[in-house]
DNA sequence: TTGAAAGCGCTAACAC
DNA sequence: GTGTTAGCGCTTTCAA
């Protein structure tokens, strides 16, 4: 089936030692067994063992990212991580690395950390890609633990330090809510990520600084909590609406969430855009095609993703010291979803 | 560092063979030395390394998914296949083997058939799921010929058997073109995945089947191929609109396409579910929250994933032989993107 | 320039 | 019950 260095070896009659020198390229071998065992490989179809090499080297050869577990939304990645991925492949591919996607699903959060603990130490991979950071996150502890090099997209409250990259949404939420506030809305919503994780509590800083510079007090039942789908959207918007002192500004956590309040605007007879404003996150495909086209806020996923595929690369370099870390600047994307408030 | 089971024999004063046997469960060692070997284990946090374990087994315990590549398109993977893997994953969790999605880029197809030859070879996966086939598929042939089991999720030309799981798309669309003709439409167009894909043939066929059950002629120009993204949805829909004779329906391959088409028939003043009948496929999230709501065709892709799960499983199972066939059937799910046709 | 030998960490015959 | 030995496929000293 596959032939072993071995085969190849008996065949050429050579040592397997000399056969293998001479497949990697070593200068030691003379012309002519270098080109008669180059011709043989090829003729045998020999490649070598993966396994072994890893056995001997010690080294995968390859990147790991696990995913947090979508299973029970029935997803395996969002569209985000999918255009962050696409960006880390990008710079992955071509340099000997393979980049692997898993994801680690368990309702049992305990259950779901032995998962990642097996995986760490599995030896698929050499560094490890961890998104959707938590505040309070055990896999960092974990990998660090296990001198595993790894970065993050997402910061978290570890005072380790270690590489990240992060878009700095605090940033903008601060303007998005300034922007409303422009647009004359006093009751200003934020529908936000579940609080642990830290990306929500910087959204929701960010929303609160550009509240207060406006001179606008901030009303906590005007943050709901939930994940970034757009049924959650759907359903946090119609909560929001129906409140006796309801928001006119909606900021949302993802476009999902927003597209999911657009909706459920229209469910209660609102549009989005002239009766209630909204605002998503992302600038997801989706966010110019739908109705009205979503006001937005560029956060290049797809950039993040090279930048984090060169610090994944980084870490596995010789000579690498210290750590990469990486904040993306973020940019508002106006378009008609939002806009004055007509109750002023 | 990582302890091995040399080190842990030795501080136990055991043979590695007798603290090997004792840590998987062989029923030929002293209950009182399993108790200390386990103990030792647990205290030093000995793991097996996995490299060394698939070294001598020669299984990886794993499972592998090359996703076609979409990093042109910013894309790690599209939502229907994130659904299909959280199937897959779910049934592949718990049973001991790992599940890896990875992707293979490369603007040339030979390179990127390398790169597929390459990650067969090394060794990564017991077997591997291929996805979103061709009807002349180079994958499917070097899988075979390397003798690495395999499933596929959609069908294509081979002739030689092979375990496959599909959605039955060409019924689907067969139903969605008579729904369309029963509605009094003449003018129905298809927006189709490019003609490489069987998936997309196995539509126009199933399409121009429905055409002609309801006794209307197929009009060539009014199919289109591109690839399922919103932006070739939207792309494709104008043009097929500013036609001569423009289709009063447009039957979409995604429910991306359509949202897209949507916002096409918009960009022109028309309102979709009205002017024009709108049709996606895949009943998305998205689906059911834009404006108007999607009439779309439910294919069921976490269940297909469940199966394909179920089939790659089996491939492992020693007892097994055959192969494991399963089309999935499909469902219209009618909403409010499409309607009588006005010109009628 | 080549070969012999050791070893990566583990499992599995086979002896004792 | 436990230890000895061999071997998975490869790389890498170290001699020759």
């Amino acid at each position: 089936m596959t032939t072993s260095i071995t085969e190849l070896a008996k065949s050429l009659s050579l040592s397997v030692s000399t056969v293998s020198r001479a497949l990697n390229g070593y200068t030691d071998v003379a012309p002519a067994t270098r080109d008669r065992v180059a011709a043989a490989a090829k003729a045998m179809g020999y490649r070598p063992n993966p396994t072994a090499r890893r056995l001997v080297s010690g080294k995968a050869s390859a990147m790991g990212v696990v995913l947090p577990s979508l299973v029970d939304e029935g997803q395996f990645i969002d569209s985000m991580y999918s255009r962050l991925l696409a960006g880390v492949a990008s710079k992955i591919e071509g340099t000997g690395y393979h980049l692997f996607a898993t994801t680690i699903s368990s309702g049992d959060p305990k259950a779901e950390l032995d998962l990642f603990a097996d995986f760490i130490h599995a030896g698929w991979a050499d560094a490890l890609l961890i998104v959707r950071t938590r505040v309070e996150d055990s896999r960092v502890k974990l990998a660090q633990e296990a001198g595993l090099p790894f970065v993050t997209y997402g910061r978290t409250g570890s005072t380790q330090p270690y590489s990240w990259v992060d878009a700095d949404s605090e940033e903008a939420f601060r303007q998005a809510a300034r922007r409303q506030a422009g647009l004359g809305h006093h009751r200003i919503a934020l529908l936000n990520g579940e609080s642990h994780y830290l990306f929500a509590q910087l959204r929701r800083r960010g929303y609160e600084r550009g509240l207060a510079e406006a001179g606008l007090s901030a009303d906590p039942a005007l943050v709901r909590d939930g994940n970034l789908t757009v049924a959650d959207g759907f359903r946090l918007c119609r909560v929001l609406l129906q409140m006796p002192d309801p928001p006119t500004s909606i900021l949302c956590a993802s476009d999902s969430m927003a597209i999911g309040a657009i909706s459920a605007c229209r469910s209660l007879n609102l549009a989005a855009g002239r009766d209630v404003s909204v605002m998503g996150y992302g600038n997801s495909e989706a966010s110019s095609y739908c109705d009205p086209p979503l006001s937005t806020i560029e956060h290049r996923a797809f950039d993040n993703g090279c930048r984090l595929g060169e610090a994944l690369l980084r870490l596995l370099t010789p000579g690498n010291t210290g750590h990469y870390t990486h904040l993306e600047p973020v940019e508002l994307v106006p378009r008609a979803s939002d806009g004055p408030c007509i109750a002023a």
